[in-house]
DNA sequence: TAATTTAGTTAGGCGCACCTAATTATCCAA
DNA sequence: TTGGATAATTAGGTGCGCCTAACTAAATTA
């Protein structure tokens, strides 16, 4: 959570990082993308990609070109230096292959998917990208079975998005049949409807319906939490959990959906 | 890439999300933290949490009361609103399942996971949050062949670290002794380093090697990217591939190490 | 080639999230 | 109970990334 402007670099890049704003970063990355696809850049257009007014456009270039990543004189085409395409073209390469993640393995949806890439690429750092290179080729690439675990995810996804076509030998995970799966070892697995008053307990896993999975969420009621159950629904009455010191209602629907871990079965 | 401060909300949570600036969410998550640790939240300790001055808390909590997230008035203990509580609830969930997903799925180091979850909470879409925790819960959760998903993808972790220990009936992915994997479909898969020049291809898998892939990040050479290849190596001359206009050196070790995929064998 | 349109720039401002220095309120201990 | 330490605030200032309005240069076209 906090923040240090300066901290150790375990590479040059890392350095950039830091010199550039997120916003130059922006400008460099639509510069690259201009020169690919249109030869050149200019003002106009990087206004209109970025959405910004020109006057932003021709101030940040003139910042761009003191710190030496862009050519720029007033009224003539824009360039990249050396430097600046080496810069650009790492922040546009992290982005593609995040975009590409999101969009290819997760099924984000496509303008989401943009955003988010974008905001990923100035913010993750380079170990974590390094292990979303790892998960997408776990999951993309890794032949399983005969099948693809990509597939199996994606099953997954298809049935957590309340198309419950889940064939019977679709052992895995949260889709509807068997769920929740895990019982034994040191905690019990149940599902939050069948708790106590009282009783404590740890969310791990939220089931298969789509928009009960989304309301949760905004309810800060995630895998990992840990809560407390306050009241017990029925009749009616929704259930009470206080996590974080706060206290959450949930409906039947929505309770039954949660598989938690429990201390002891009583 | 383009950010509009407008747009179309799918839920008042996104709207909170479109008032409250990153840094004031921030204050709002470490006041919740505090109240929780220490039942009262005092701008001496805000301040050295978030790593700014008091000056900057004091403001920042009279806008916060202005919009009614916090009840403040000078010199007073600082307390959350119902408002306040919720929003600051709501982030610091998805922030806490965020990091566990990051440190127990993804073996990111602590610090590290930190700062990235933060940022993560901040910028990822509801449904982008929502597929990364079906993803979580497809790899923690998910028996499959009697060995949790996790653990397969752990064993890929650590093969690519370097960690060779890949036992014999390890097929999956990208350890060592198979890779690559995959020919046939339309494209033939092979590495880089078998590439002629003039030849196009697209990066398919980067290799076990944790330092070289930590180079071709750098580099700006990750799956999903299409290149051109303008120099092949030898006697130790290195590999020059283009992409994105770019030009990127790689030696033989590198170019060993990635898994391309072309259109045509020759 | 002069008139008009369009592109790009300068000038001047704004809000945000910080900062330091100076001031004031509060607490505690002699 | 009072003086000093500590906490908190006000005042004033900075840089960044954006804006509008006004101006200038370049391109088009009548």
């Amino acid at each position: 959570m906090r923040l240090t402007k300066l901290g150790v670099f375990s590479s040059e890049d890392d350095m950039v990082k830091q010199l550039l704003s997120e916003s130059q970063q922006d400008y460099l990355k639509i510069v690259l993308d201009l020169i690919n696809e249109k030869k050149v850049a200019r003002t106009k257009e990087i206004a209109h990609r970025k959405g910004v007014s020109m006057p932003s456009v021709t101030e940040a270039m003139q910042k761009l070109s003191q710190e030496d990543y862009v050519q720029y004189s007033a009224r003539e085409f824009i360039e990249l230096t050396p430097k600046g395409e080496e810069a650009a073209h790492r922040l546009t390469s992290k982005y593609a292959f995040l975009k590409h993640f999101l969009v290819d393995a997760l099924g984000i949806k496509d303008e989401i998917a943009d955003k988010d890439a974008c905001k990923l690429e100035h913010y993750l750092d380079k170990s974590t990208l390094d292990r979303f290179i790892l998960l997408y080729q776990f999951l993309t690439e890794c032949p399983k079975s005969d099948k693809r675990t990509i597939n199996l995810f994606k099953e997954c996804i298809k049935a957590a998005e309340g198309d419950f076509l889940c064939d019977s030998d679709c052992k895995s995970c949260f889709i509807s049949s068997n769920f929740p799966h895990r019982y034994g070892e040191k905690t019990v697995h149940t599902l939050l409807s069948k708790l106590k008053r009282g009783q404590k307990g740890r969310v791990i896993m939220l089931g298969p319906d789509s928009e009960i999975r989304l309301s949760l969420i905004d309810k800060g009621l995630l895998p990992g939490s840990e809560f407390h159950v306050e009241e017990i629904g029925g009749a009616g009455r929704p259930f009470v959990v206080q996590t974080d010191g706060c206290l959450i209602e949930l409906d039947k629907a929505a309770a039954k959906m949660i598989e938690v871990a429990i201390e002891q079965p009583e």
